[in-house]
DNA sequence: TCTCCCATGTAAAGCGTTACATGATTAA
DNA sequence: TTAATCATGTAACGCTTTACATGGGAGA
């Protein structure tokens, strides 16, 4: 079976939920899955052009008085086959994550302690509020059971940000004060 | 000032090592921040040419008996500079860090369960793995401290890996424990 | 002889973001 | 009237990987 990107596997994913339109799924993409995975519309438009070319999506047009033309797109079997393949697939290789607070940190020799400070005092705050954010979609979830089947999934996903999240914001702390302790 | 990608100020900083050619940087990467940051080859050698047309750095080529010739690159205080003023940038915005087992486990009701169990059995390994590496490199900056001023820094890279990494194996737990129960 | 290490580089292709272009409706 | 929401799309640009190209020396 032909592969694809994970990114047109996402639009597959999407598309078993009610969202069925470009708009509608970059809508669900920044409540939902903002956490571990974006798509801006450069490439969600283009990707649902080659869904429907490859045969994995149909597209039909809808008419709503006071609205736009949206052009709806529904998973063909095909579609829906090529989804549940790369489900099966394992995962290759684990990736290396980018972190640019690393970055610095790594070269912190060359920088006056308390700059070394703010930086993490910063990346903490951003940690935290970050954390905030998994638990009100944590919260929104738990609040309006409309789709029990999937509610399921969506929260493991929470509980790793939360938990990862967390883990950074207690090395954040570990790390500021072995910096204060060695400078004095 | 002017700025460059986050690329050129690794480059940068690795200047300031004893890596001072293409092949020798690649080598540090691959041994040292491998695992917040990657580079091939394909952006390093643009790149060293990026940064000598800028004044940051100056080539020299060395020849030596037995072995090919290697340029050899130095930092001018231009270069110096141009790094200690990124250091001194806060970070503008967490970003997202994709994540293929979290986008597959996502859409994990369209998968068996006992499918969804072995990619997280498979991603547990994985981490593992990548928490066991980390403990190695932690060992040996720890056992030849030949650069003490660079080892606390670098050394808190590693604690970040570590503790992220663990983080990730208790929610691999913790999920695999609810997935079954929930099975019954 | 063959493989590994040293060493430098380029070209093509893929992936992704950002900015731009368009235009209707609705609510403040 | 002004901003926000709905809605679709393209073009340019930037970043990165992969594959390719080259070639000498050392050790098994």
């Amino acid at each position: 079976m032909k592969s694809y990107n994970d990114t047109t596997y996402a639009i597959l994913g999407i598309l078993t939920t009610e969202c069925n339109s470009g708009y509608a799924i970059k809508q669900f993409i920044d409540r939902s899955l903002n956490h571990f995975w974006k798509i801006s519309y450069g490439q969600i438009y283009p990707t649902l052009k080659l869904i429907v070319q490859e045969g994995l999506a149909e597209v039909r047009t809808s008419s709503n008085p006071g609205k736009p033309d949206r052009n709806e797109y529904y998973l063909t079997s095909k579609g829906i086959e090529a989804l549940k393949s790369w489900l099966e697939q394992p995962i290759e290789q684990l990736p290396v994550e980018r972190n640019e607070i690393l970055l610095k940190l790594f070269f912190g020799r060359y920088q006056a302690r308390e700059k070394t400070v703010s930086l993490l005092q910063d990346y903490k705050q951003e940690l935290e509020g970050r954390f905030q954010t998994y638990v009100s979609i944590e919260q929104a979830i738990i609040n309006h059971q409309d789709n029990e089947e999937d509610s399921m999934y969506w929260l493991f996903t929470l509980d790793y940000g939360k938990r990862t999240t967390k883990a950074a914001i207690d090395w954040c702390e570990v790390t500021l004060d072995t910096i204060s302790m060695e400078g004095d």
